[in-house]
RNA sequence: GGUUCCGUGGCCGAGUGGCUAGGCUGGGCUCUGCAAAAGCUCCUACAGCGGUUCGAAUCCGCUCGGAACCUCCA
């Protein structure tokens, strides 16, 4: 029996806003892709969260048996600065600011995106297609959804006709929004010199001036793809016309995610996603965090506490652990009192885990079937938990009642022979994965050198011979002065340890 | 203006009808040469008002406060 078919996934489905069993269209093999970043400039924190969402979601499904295409697309043309149509495309814009060519501009991005999200530890996706090397595919959907009279040509542009395709779908049922309504709704409705047809239509190709730097060829001329187009042609081609999951940012529900169905069914006749994923925004003071409110910082600045916002540095586990305490679905407000609590549960967390591996099951005592029990139930608990809809929050909490039980073991106020090596077995393995495969939590102490361990092995010795001798002035001042320098002993039953702070 | 969401203890943050979150902080106890760590334990909240119900943080209504989307955004 697979751990899926033990724990059956329910996922928060936001096309319809309620929780869902999860049916895979091929089981075991899922479908999962994931709006990836456009890369005209550098991710912050904010960004990193919906990223992270996703990650554990492919982790989980992983962990659970699933086979799962992950794809992550890199947009690196197409995406518009200002009106979604209008303005100039962000990266060349960036480029001309910068005074580099576009695809340095896309490679200098890139590369620092792939920085942040192995910093973070987000493992890297199945698939990672960038938009320019799509274009052909691209055109190729602009003509079906043409030929299927989804979409007309004007000036060498090529517009979604949404009224027509609402005539027959429901344009707007994931976001909630009606095409009737539409118009009233916008708060700018009169957007002057406007070649669509109606304001709610969105270009899938758009035809370029002659001091364009980034063009195509195409049958309406040289041009680029519409933004949200890329998506519905990659996910279309590496997933299939119709995949499982299809995840993103809440703020990228409309526009975005709307017209990547309007297009897919428009093109091919097909809904394209069985399960809509969105994750929520990162906060400061209750506002979402953003550049052009200068209320986000970069991961480096996390790192070093270089930010007017930031009381100190904070490692990026720390705040891997901070944002999977908060349910991807729940806005997570930042706060430095936040983060320093992140920071001690998460060390918490991470030497529980490192006891958890010194034990070892020496013999078989009176059990305790108590205790045996609660500590079985507790590691179902953390399935049960995952299983609800990615619920990381509450795994995590379970996850810390049996850091309470670790810690007893560790220090003989639980005894170990008490639970039956099966017991013990189940939780090593649980914890283990959970907390490395599934969340992804790193341990950030490692890498002490082994020269580091034999000087301290030193000082420990010589500090033991001090108290031995009941010499408390040289062993305190081993003690206080290693402190100062950041490291911990800690006097323990069978020995001192100690730990970098 | 339209659509949607949220308001939980000192802080963060789970929780959709009856039972418990969890982390951090603060108090107490145990252990310890003293500390630290750890274990145990205490502080027990659901914006306000009304309604439904045997019973509501949880459902409904109103009020107040906040946010997101409608325009690029994860």
């Amino acid at each position: 029996m697979a751990l899926y078919d033990k724990y059956p996934v329910a996922i928060f489905n936001s096309l319809g806003k309620k929780k869902e069993k999860f049916e895979p269209i091929n089981a075991p093999r899922v479908g999962l892709y994931v709006c990836g970043p456009t890369v005209y400039n550098e991710a912050h924190l904010g960004n990193v969260r919906s990223f992270l969402t996703f990650d554990v979601v492919w982790r989980y499904l992983e962990h659970l048996g699933y086979k799962v295409r992950y794809v992550r697309n890199i947009t690196d043309v197409g995406h518009l600065v200002s009106d979604a149509d209008e303005g100039e495309d962000k990266i060349e814009k960036r480029a001309r600011l910068e005074e580099l060519e576009p695809m340095e501009i896309v490679q200098k991005y890139t590369n620092g995106f792939h920085y942040v999200t192995h910093l973070f530890n987000l493992k890297d996706p199945s698939i990672e297609p960038t938009a320019t090397g799509h274009i052909q595919e691209q055109i190729e959907m602009v003509k079906r959804i043409i030929d299927n009279g989804y979409g007309y040509e004007v000036n060498g542009s090529v517009y979604f006709d949404v009224k027509k395709f609402s005539e027959k779908y429901d344009y707007g049922k994931l976001s909630g929004r009606k095409v009737d309504e539409l118009l009233e709704q916008t708060r700018d409705n009169l957007e002057g010199g406007n070649e669509k047809q109606f304001f709610a239509d969105f270009a899938i190709w758009k035809g370029a001036s002659e001091n364009t730097l980034m063009k195509w060829n195409s049958p309406w001329g040289q041009g680029v793809p519409g933004w949200h187009l890329e998506c519905s042609v990659m996910s279309t081609k590496y997933l299939g016309e119709q995949f499982d999951i299809h995840g993103g940012g809440m703020d990228l529900k409309f526009p975005h995610h709307e017209c990547e169905i309007a297009q897919s069914v428009g093109a091919d006749g097909t809904e394209p996603v069985r399960y809509w994923m969105h994750g929520n925004m990162l906060t400061v003071n209750g506002t979402k965090m953003s550049k052009s409110l200068g209320n986000s910082f970069l991961p480096l600045e996390l790192v070093a506490g270089d930010h007017p916002l930031l009381d100190q540095g904070y490692s990026p586990m720390t705040a891997r652990f901070f944002m999977l305490q908060a349910n991807y679905r729940s806005t997570l407000d930042f706060s430095n009192e936040a983060l320093k609590a992140a920071e001690k549960g998460y060390k918490r967390l991470m030497n529980a885990l490192k006891s958890l591996n010194g034990l070892s099951f020496e013999n078989q005592g009176k059990t305790d079937y108590g205790l045996d029990d609660e500590i079985n139930k507790q590691c179902e608990q953390v399935y049960v938990e995952m299983s609800d809809d990615f619920n990381t929050p509450k795994a995590i909490a379970v996850l810390f009642e049996l850091v309470n039980k670790i810690n007893a073991f560790e220090n003989n106020q639980l005894n170990l022979s008490s639970i039956k090596e099966s017991t013990f077995d189940t939780l090593k393995k649980v914890f283990n994965s959970m907390v490395t495969d599934v969340l992804g939590l790193m341990d950030e102490s490692d890498g002490e050198s082994n020269k580091l361990q034999e000087v301290m092995n030193f000082l420990i010795n010589m500090r033991d011979e001090a108290r031995a001798n009941k010499n408390w002035e040289l062993s305190d001042k081993i003690r206080d002065d290693l402190s100062e320098l950041g490291i911990t002993l800690n006097d323990g039953k069978d020995g001192s340890s100690f730990s970098i702070n």
